[in-house]
DNA sequence: GAAAAAACTTACTACTTAGTAAGTTTTTGG
DNA sequence: CCAAAAACTTACTAAGTAGTAAGTTTTTTC
C-alpha cells in the first residue's frame, strides 16, 4: 500500500529527521510517520524497533552528508570563500524551509536522549567544527581570509551564529538571519 | 503536604522553566512537577488549566526578569563593559546548571506552540536584543567599544553565539563555551 | 514455481498524557 | 468562631505513546 518507489526504510529515516528538524525529537511519534507513508505503526516498528534506533540512523545520514560535503569541498579550484559559503548555504536551505540543525534540535532535548546517541551528536559536532575550521585556516593561510581569532574560535563562532539564527528566524523572521549572514562573511574578508 | 514556605503557584512556574531549560518543553508533564512538589496532578491543573497557560506565566515570568535586567542596567556608574558583561554572565550562570536559554529551547518546539506563546516570545526577543543593542550602541558612542556592524547586528551575532553555545557546551563540554565569551568581550575592544 | 526470506497488517498491551468533575481540607476575613 | 473562598485530593476519562506477538502478503532466490 505504501509508495512502491523507493525504500520504505529510507522514507522513514527522511521523515523522521524532518520531523526532528521541524517540530523537535519528543514532539513526533511513530504514528506521525506511519501516516504519512500510509503504513501501519507496526511497519516502522520493523525498520526501527525502538525510537532510539531510528535517531541514531538519523544522526548517522546526517554525518554522512557532512562527510560528503567535507568530501566536495577538497575539489581543487574551489576558493576559500566558496567553500565557506557552501556551508552557510546549508543553513540558508534550512531556514528556508523553516527547518533548523539537527544539532540545534537535539540540544534542546539533550537529557532525554540515550548515551549512543549523545556520543554520535559528538561525533556530528566534530566532524563539522573540523571541517570549518579546516576551510578557515586554508583561507586564512593562503590570505583570502583575516579574522584574529584561531580558526577554531571562529568556527565556533560562525557555527553558533548560523545554529542560532535559523532558529531564531522562526520568532523574528529571516531579515535577522540573512543580516547575520551577510556580516559573517564579511567578518571574513581581507581587508 | 507540599512545602508550606512560599506560593505552590510560584512553585510550578520555576519547576516548569527549569524543565522547560534543561528537558525541552514537549520532554516534560503536569506529572513531573506534581511529583517534584508531592503534591497531586489535578493541583497544578487548578493554578494552571492547560499546559499553554503555564507556558504563557512562565515566558511572563522570564520577560519579567529582562526588564528588571534592562532596568538594573541604566544604573548610572557601570562602564557599558560591565553592563554588557552582566549580559554575558546570565548564559554562563545557565551554562554551569546545564540548561539553556529558554528562546533556545522553545525554538526548537517552536511549530508545536500555540499562538499565544509565540506571540510573547517575540516579544521576548525584541526585548533582550533591543536592550543589548542598546548597551553596545551606548558603549559604541562613548568610545569604550569598538566594531564595525551596527548595533542591532551586533547584538544579533552576541545572543547567537551566547544562545548556541549553552546548547554546544552540553554535547563538547564547557571550554568551547568559554572561548567563545572571551572571544566575544575581545571583539568589542577598543583596539 | 515452490521455498524462504522480507515486508508488512491486525490486534493487542501497558503506560503516560492532558484534562475534568466532585468532594474535602485549609486558610482567611469579618 | 464561623462562613466563604482558596487550595487542594480522589477518582476518573479519552486519547496518545512506545512496543510486541502472531498471522498475512509480497518479493526474492534457487
Amino acid at each position: 500500500m505504501a509508495s512502491r518507489t523507493g525504500d520504505t526504510r529510507e522514507e522513514i529515516v527522511r521523515l523522521g529527521m524532518e520531523f526532528i528538524q521541524t517540530y523537535g525529537y519528543n514532539a513526533f511519534s511513530y504514528a506521525d510517520i506511519a501516516k504519512k507513508l500510509n503504513i501501519k505503526n507496526a511497519a516502522v516498528h520493523y525498520h526501527f524497533p525502538g525510537k532510539e534506533d531510528l535517531l541514531i540512523e538519523i544522526v548517522g545520514q546526517y554525518i554522512q552528508r557532512y562527510h560528503d560535503l567535507a568530501r566536495a569541498l577538497e575539489a581543487p579550484g574551489l576558493t576559500s570563500r566558496k567553500r565557506i559559503q557552501a556551508f552557510i548555504d546549508r543553513y540558508t536551505t534550512l531556514c528556508d524551509q523553516g527547518k533548523i540543525c539537527l544539532i540545534g534540535s537535539v540540544g534542546s532535548d539533550y537529557f532525554t536522549m540515550p548515551e549512543t546517541v549523545k556520543k554520535k551528536l559528538g561525533e556530528l559536532v566534530e566532524l563539522v567544527l573540523g571541517m570549518v575550521e579546516g576551510v578557515l585556516r586554508d583561507g586564512k593561510k593562503k590570505g583570502e581570509f583575516s579574522f584574529p581569532e584561531t580558526p577554531r574560535v571562529r568556527a565556533l563562532l560562525m557555527m553558533t551564529n548560523l545554529a542560532a539564527g535559523v532558529q531564531l528566524a522562526r520568532i523574528t523572521g529571516q531579515k535577522d538571519y540573512k543580516a547575520i549572514c551577510n556580516s559573517l562573511v564579511k567578518q571574513l574578508a581581507d581587508t
